[in-house]
RNA sequence: GGGUAGGUGGCAGAGCGGUCAAUUGCACCAGACUGUAAAUCUGGCCUCCUCGGAGUUCGGGGGUUCGAAUCCCUCCCUACCCA
């Protein structure tokens, strides 16, 4: 008696907002297999412990993996202590500054912590690469390169753009493809999961396994998640992520600042493709039936949004708070209120003269804006207002009355002042 | 090793002795409009203030000049071609 769902049944979820299966018998025998004899699969994903966020981009692959979990496959995560150190070129225009041991090994850790708001670490197998890679020696190196040609690794995409825009490719980033492919031999990988553009990485996880005498893992590749901005892949980088660290609110009001849609525009700025970007946010990072995610999209876009922001928020903060997530949200921007909860700051009471200060310090002191500069050009902006009634400062050299529970509002910002 | 073209603000990319804190586009911030979306329009986008200015910027260092992102020397880095 197996504990496994029938195969077939497995494989409709699996596939589900999948992007590419390579391939599907080979994955739909592993299944069957599985199933019979009642020996879990070995999912393998890789995450490179390059920043201190886990975002919701990588939680596409992650919550696949999840789903394997739950029909009792053991999840393989392989933290890419040694990987990291070179840099993946994969999706990149420009090469990867590798990391320092110590800067490794303390994201490593709360890459883990993270990682385990989405999957269930405590029954999963976590790998650190350097592992196996630490022991290696030059001839293992040596060898490892011998299993491939320059040709087959110049004819990446990737590759191929940087050569015709004429940005550096090191050679030790050729060596990434060819170590994440190793990883699969050294833990028997029957599946790995990742972004589409881990496809060539993944599909060199197969010829290295078949050259070691190991059948070869099936690659299963999810969409690229789109960024706040709608339109770049999420990434720490271009700062178009929601962190899994991230308070409920700021999930919250992040997401509710996706575009619906995006146009994609050729040079005459004729409308070449449209992105729904909303329904790509509901596909990847919520379990709502497709069924249901058309009827809201077809409802007013605010209100599906609401409901995706708050779909996302419940996953990682519980339903209260992201019933509290969306009540604040409304009041600030849809009545025009203050939310219930304002974060604070705490300005010095020696700051103030008779029970105020100019309004430009108070602004860079409360870091609303980056420098006194900027916060002068925001007040002429009138961007700047402040108390109760949200008496507005446009005269630069104003002074504005501080008491201990002040808010401040400075565009989308807002802020409650404490004395200290 | 030889040759050629380069290194400018978050990115792209002008400028090639004074009028350059540096055209322009993207990104970003704010205002109007609104669904805090998009689109559109407007303003801003090195720092400091007494708003008129002042101080630091154009790969690093040195030099020429009244004056240099712009000329010279040197060092570092990149791409392309040849070996």
């Amino acid at each position: 008696m197996s504990a496994f769902p029938p195969a077939e049944e497995q494989l409709n979820l699996i596939l589900r907002g999948a992007a590419q299966v390579e391939t599907r018998d080979e994955l739909r025998r592993k299944l069957e297999r599985s199933h019979a004899t009642g020996k879990p699969l070995r999912i393998k994903y890789g995450i490179d412990p390059t920043g201190f966020d886990v975002h919701l981009g990588h939680t596409v692959p992650l919550r696949k993996l999840r789903q394997f979990q739950e029909f009792g496959h053991t999840p393989v995560l392989i933290i890419g202590t040694a990987t990291a150190a070179v840099g993946d070129p994969s999706g990149r225009d420009a090469s990867r500054q590798g990391l320092t041991p110590e800067q490794i090994e303390a994201n490593a850790r709360t890459y883990l912590v993270q990682i385990a708001k989405v999957i269930d670490v405590s029954r999963a197998e976590v790998r650190p690469n350097g592992e196996w890679f630490g022991k290696w020696g030059f001839a293992d190196v040596l060898r490892l390169l011998g299993q491939t040609t320059v040709q087959r690794m110049v004819e990446r995409d990737d590759f191929t753009k940087r050569m015709k825009a004429g940005t550096a490719i090191y050679l030790h980033e050729c060596l990434y493809p060819l170590m994440q492919g190793w990883d699969s031999v050294e833990i028997k990988a029957d599946v790995e999961l990742g972004g589409t553009e881990q496809l060539y990485n993944l599909m060199v996880g197969r010829d290295l396994q078949r050259g070691a005498g190991q059948e070869p893992q099936v690659c299963l590749t999810m969409p690229i998640l789109r960024g706040l901005d709608g339109c770049k892949k999420m990434g720490k980088s271009l700062n178009n992520y929601i962190g899994l660290a991230e308070s409920a609110r700021e999930m919250f009001e992040k997401a509710m600042s996706i575009p619906d849609a995006h146009q994609v525009k050729d040079e005459s700025g004729n409308v070449v493709e449209t992105y729904e970007v909303m329904r790509e946010w509901f596909e990847l990072l919520t379990d709502l039936p497709t069924a249901d995610v058309g009827r809201l999209m077809s409802g007013h876009p605010m209100e599906a949004k609401k409901t995706l922001a708050g779909e996302i928020v419940r996953f990682y903060h519980g339903t209260e708070a992201a019933g509290v997530a969306r009540k604040d949200w409304e009041d600030q921007f849809s009545k025009g209120r203050d939310p219930d909860t304002i974060n604070e700051v705490t300005v010095p009471a020696a700051r103030l003269k008779d029970g105020a200060m100019p309004a430009v310090d108070l602004i860079a002191e409360a870091k609303l804006a980056a420098s006194k500069g900027e916060a002068r050009r925001k007040i002429e902006e009138g961007a700047f207002n402040y108390g109760p009634d949200r008496t507005k400062v446009t005269d630069v050299k104003a002074t504005v009355p501080v008491a201990d529970g002040l808010v401040i509002r400075l565009g989308r910002k807002i802020l409650r002042v404490r004395l200290g």
